[in-house]
DNA sequence: CTGAAACATGAACCGCCTTTCAAGTTTGTT
DNA sequence: AACAAACTTGAAAGGCGGTTCATGTTTCAG
């Protein structure tokens, strides 16, 4: 399960540190640990501007000092995090998703993986969208990538006769803000009578299929 | 075109200040005026935590105790902007809208008038966006304003036979969604090669009329 | 014209939080 | 064992920006 879970609650891995801050002992590998999800955690609940190291430290049981053994600064905790996040992400909807299926039926398989992702980890749907604000170039890059993935998919769908051809970015722009506001609403506000994961992937999926127009002959 | 022209280029109304902090005198009134034109512009630029207030009032050309006289505090004036501007986003979808219209023609025109809009007012997308973190109240209450009124719109086209029955919130979330993503990608972040706003309306509606189905005999 | 209310001013207060640093402790290697 | 590098510590520096306030000016009703 890759990062997530690598940041979340094991190792944390090279990418996420600036090189010359990478901890050479197990010790500094625990401490880092401890300081990256405290971060999420706190980043989580007050958002950026509102959390502070100082919180942090003391979620981690570490120093005040100890932070920038690790960090140059508040900004480069939080750009680990979307970092590590953002792969996260992906490699959920990944993992929901059969590539032999049919096209609609990976959109779905998508979509329901999404949703439960972001149930289960909301902190991480909260961190990535302040990122618009904290650090817009991860943020921006973040959604074109998958907006890159979601638009192949359309295209070897067309390739293959299972959809239509000549679909492009901006269906696939429409798609990724379905599944995120979806994601929003029905995984992030879920509320008492609102239905599951599976039912509004299925109710998003019709949409694609054959969109608002009533039944043929109905 | 009431609020936002009203925030922004004349008047400000009652609702945006609290009752009393309300001017009572033209010179008043103008201060206020330009204090929200100023904010507005600050808030755009830097964000709500890196704006700064004294930043404000030398933008307005007022002194920074001013201030005080009309605001509460830093989150009292971006509450009432976000206030101010929602009520924007939803009046120029509804000027947009024929309401005779057929039901998908209403969503295409709805959406035309969207990324219309979010291409000329960039500042009210973001600090609507910003909202989720310094407002969250406001901005739960933007979308769930906007999300019934689509989904009251897609149970009268039901009701006319233009569109499926039992279309719900889902499907008004996802249009939404939809609509939010297309105006970030191409509104707010629209490059060289990219298709308008008609285009884009255009083929979003495709999607929603048909979705992504071959075409039958194809 | 006049006085009270409305409004304007900007220096100073105040608390908060990021970041630094010098001194100490632990780890791992030779 | 012994030493260097890695890591830890928390006090305090240093800034910054929101908010207050006492004083001065403008407005406008009577």
């Amino acid at each position: 399960m890759g990062r997530i879970r690598g940041i979340m609650a094991e190792a944390a891995t090279p990418g996420d540190v600036q090189a010359d801050k990478m901890p050479r002992t197990e010790r500094g590998r625990r401490t880092l640990r401890r300081l990256l999800d405290a971060a999420a955690q706190e980043f989580a609940e007050k958002g950026f501007h509102e959390a502070s190291i100082s919180a942090i430290t003391t979620r981690a049981g570490v120093a005040l000092g100890s932070f920038y053994t690790y960090f140059d600064s508040k900004d480069a905790i939080f750009r680990a995090l979307v970092s590590d996040m953002s792969d996260g992400v992906k490699q959920a909807a990944r993992a929901a998703i059969d590539p032999a299926a049919p096209a609609l039926t990976i959109e779905r398989q998508a979509l329901a993986g999404f949703l439960r992702f972001a149930a289960e980890h909301k902190e991480v749907y909260r961190i990535i969208d302040e990122a618009e604000f904290v650090d817009p170039a991860s943020y921006r890059n973040h959604y074109e990538t998958i907006g890159q993935r979601i638009t192949e998919r359309l295209a070897r769908g067309g390739d293959r006769g299972e959809l239509r051809d000549g679909l492009g970015e901006v269906e696939a722009w429409a798609i990724m803000g379905m599944n995120v506001f979806l994601g929003l609403r029905f995984a992030i506000w879920a509320g008492e009578g609102d239905p599951d994961s599976v039912d509004v992937a299925a109710r998003a999926n019709a949409l694609l299929e054959r969109g608002l127009a009533p039944d043929i002959g109905a």
